[in-house]
DNA sequence: ATAAGTACAGTACATTTGTACCATATGTAA
DNA sequence: TTACATATGGTACAAATGTACTGTACTTAT
C-alpha cells in the first residue's frame, strides 16, 4: 500500500532462508533462551536482541510473542524456577531417604551451592522481586517449600532457621568465588541443630 | 581552534549562571549522590545523569572526575558501604554492653532489617560483588565483621552460623514487604544457639 | 589589573535498546 | 491451483546513555 517509508539500510524481507511457521516452538525456544540468559548475564542485561539469538529467531519474533520485554523477562524467570522446583524434588528424595539429618542438609546444601547455575538463579529471582511484587511468590517458593519439608521434623522454628542459614550460604557463594567449606556447614548445623534431630519426636 | 564541529542544538557554554570551583566539593557530592541512589534505584539504573541531577551538578562534571561509569559505581558502592560499618560499630557496642544473648542478637537483627536502606546495600553490594570481584572485600566485609565479634563468645562456627542467619534474614527482606517477625527471629536463635551462650566459656 | 590555567555547563554524537512496521515466505481452505 | 491468513525476518526509528568536546566563568599569580 503506502510505500512512504524510508529503509535506510536496505529493503526488508530480501533473502529469508528458512524460517517454518510454529508459534507454540517458537514461543517455547524464547522462553528457554530468556531462562538460559538470565543467570548468566543477569537481568540488567536481558535485551529483546540477545534472547532472539540465543533462541535462533529473529527479532520480530520476541515482540510478537511478548507484549513487552517485561512479559518476556517474566516467563524467563518461571522458566527458569523450574529447576530450583527440580532441586526442592531432589532434596524431598533425599531427606525421605536419608532423614533429616546434619548430615543429610549439609549434602543437600553443599550440592546446591556447587551449582553456581542455582546459585545465580536465586539471587536473580531474589533481585526480580525485589524490583516486582507479582514476583514474590516464585522468589518465596523455594524457601517455603523447604520450611515445609523440614517442619514435621524440625518444626517450624527450626525449620525457618534451617533456610536462612541455606539462603546466606547462598549469597555467600554468591559473593565468592568458592562456597563455604562442606565441613564448616556440617559443623554449623550439627552445632546449632537442638539435640541433634531425634528420629521423629521433638524437644 | 577548529570550529568543524556542528552544533546542531545550540552553542555550549551560553549563560552559565552559578558553579564555583570546588573540585573536592565537587567530587565528595558525586560520590554521595551515587552512594544515595545505588540503594533506591540499583545499580543497573545508576546514569551520569541521574547522579549529576541529584548532585546538583552538570552532566560534564561526572565525567570529568571520574574516568568512566564504572569508576563512579565503585566510588558511590565504597561510600555507601560506610552505612553497614556504621551499623557494625553499633552492633558493637550493643553486643559489649548486653552482652551476647538471643535477646541482644535479635535487636540487632530485627534493627537492620527495619532500615530497608541497610537491606538495599546489603543486596546491591552483592550483586555488584558478583559482576565484579574487585568489590568482593567491600561486600565481605560486613560478615566477617560480625563473625569476627561473634567469635570469641560462640566459637567460629556458630558465629559463621549466626552470620548466615542474618543474612538469610536479609534476603527475606529484600524480596518481602515485612521482615520475618521478631519474635521469630528470637526463637529461631534462642533455639539454636547450643546450651543459651554461657557468658563466657565454651561448650 | 591582566594573563594563564583550571573548573564548569552545556552540548554533540555514536551506540544500544525497546518497539513498531512491512514485505515476503509459509500454511490453509476453496 | 488460487486466495486468504498468519508467521517470520529484517529493518526503521525514537529515546536513553556513555563519553568526548568546547566555549566561558572562575581563580590565581604576577
Amino acid at each position: 500500500m503506502n510505500t512512504e517509508r524510508h529503509f535506510e539500510h536496505g529493503t526488508p524481507g530480501e533473502v529469508v532462508p528458512s524460517g517454518r511457521h510454529d508459534p507454540e516452538g517458537r514461543r517455547r525456544q524464547l522462553v528457554r533462551a530468556a531462562a538460559e540468559l538470565i543467570p548468566e548475564v543477569g537481568l540488567a542485561k536481558l535485551t529483546h536482541r540477545l534472547v532472539a539469538q540465543r533462541a535462533g529467531v529473529s527479532l520480530g519474533s520476541t515482540t510478537r510473542y511478548f507484549a513487552n520485554l517485561d512479559e518476556l523477562r517474566k516467563a524467563g524467570l518461571t522458566e527458569m524456577s523450574e529447576l530450583l522446583e527440580e532441586d526442592l524434588a531432589s532434596t524431598r528424595a533425599r531427606l525421605e531417604a536419608e532423614g533429616v539429618t546434619p548430615e543429610s542438609l549439609t549434602e543437600d546444601i553443599a550440592e546446591f551451592l556447587d551449582q553456581h547455575e542455582l546459585v545465580r538463579i536465586s539471587i536473580e529471582l531474589m533481585v526480580a522481586a525485589n524490583a516486582d511484587p507479582v514476583l514474590r511468590p516464585l522468589a518465596n517458593h523455594w524457601a517455603d517449600g523447604i520450611v515445609d519439608m523440614l517442619t514435621p521434623t524440625l518444626g517450624p522454628v527450626v525449620a525457618r532457621g534451617v533456610v536462612l542459614i541455606m539462603d546466606g550460604a547462598t549469597m555467600h557463594a554468591s559473593v565468592n568465588e568458592a562456597p563455604l567449606p562442606k565441613e564448616l556447614l556440617r559443623e554449623i548445623l550439627a552445632t546449632m541443630l537442638p539435640v541433634a534431630v531425634p528420629p521423629s519426636g521433638e524437644a
